[in-house]
DNA sequence: TCCGCTATGTTTAGGCCTAAACAGAGTAGC
DNA sequence: GCTACTCTGTTTAGGCCTAAACATAGCGGA
């Protein structure tokens, strides 16, 4: 029945090799565990709806970027997490979807602009509210306080991580 | 150059569809980053070991159930965070590797215990430690009250997230 | 003008995962 | 002793992603 919690694994790393460099553990761990129970409950959420979750995040980023609703996809690979491949593949199976609009783009340099269709403006007004209000549901647990609290140190850590993380050094 | 912010990404929504439930973002949107920050270091910390973080995850929670290193499939299932299948697909993959070893369990009904290898005892003893320590590098930025209240609000989130996705009910 | 360099996108090969269909091993009740 | 049911694992089909190989499109210097 229950899961393993970080604090348990990194008692048990201690008790097989003393020594073992467990101070991270119960951040990142816990980090993992949440970003998958997120991920398959929005998943879940989302299947009732028709859409997935990379066609959400696709349309998500086009819509909140305003009108006209047109982004390249160099814009749209900077704005989410994934590499150029993995946008061109999103774009490739939403247009297939008839969900956004390909068009080469103007200014400059060989481009392409994705913009909404109508029924991709649609599906993400009618998507986007669940999501968002099942996710507020799910962290309702914490006060205001502990929320605020959490968001500024993940905001922090999220920096720390990215500039440890990019480029040469590490150290 | 610069990623967007969750605060920036919940403003934004705001702007565009003022009422949009975003209260969640600055929590969840961050745990996802930062949950792709870490696995894509590992996974590069990984490739030099040439091992991958599947593998790892597998070898690893053998490893720290203490001698004599053996569990069935259903106990790496549960204590793991992925369904049946991918633990089948993945002690394959380890077996085929010379990592792992599958034997008939002998307890009643009909099971599976996979018990690690020299090869795979050896391989897990070099690639933790480089693991932990990087990662442990990636949190230093944290002050030691700043990760203990970061932990202690991952814990608390965790369990109600658990609690709020399984089973019937959610809201 | 020509050649090549750089910025942009797309395609391909392969990895890992989930959900669901399968299959085998005991157990329980008749 | 049989049949049905319930655990356990494995296999299959399909999804999404990354890395790397491929294409193009403009720009710029000689």
């Amino acid at each position: 029945m229950s899961n393993t919690t970080p604090a348990e694994i990194a008692a048990a790393w201690q008790r097989e090799r003393p020594g073992t460099p467990t101070e991270s553990i119960e951040i990142v761990t816990p980090i993992w565990q949440l970003a998958k129970l997120f991920a398959d409950d929005r998943a879940r959420v989302l299947r009732a709806a028709g859409i997935d979750a990379a066609t959400l995040d696709l349309l998500s980023v086009i819509r909140r970027s305003g009108p006209p609703y047109r982004l390249t996809t160099r814009e749209l690979a900077r704005r989410t997490l994934v590499t150029a491949g993995a946008i061109s593949q999103r774009v490739a199976r939403a247009e297939r979807e008839g969900l956004i609009r390909r068009s080469p783009g103007e200014t400059g340099r060989k481009s392409v602009v994705v913009s909404l269709t109508d029924e991709g403006h649609a599906l993400i007004e009618g998507s986007v509210d669940s999501v968002l209000g099942r996710e507020a549901s799910l962290v309702a647990g914490l006060s205001a306080d502990e929320k605020a609290t959490l968001a500024r140190l993940l905001a922090k850590l999220t920096a720390d991580v990215r500039r440890r993380t990019s480029a040469a050094d590490g150290s």
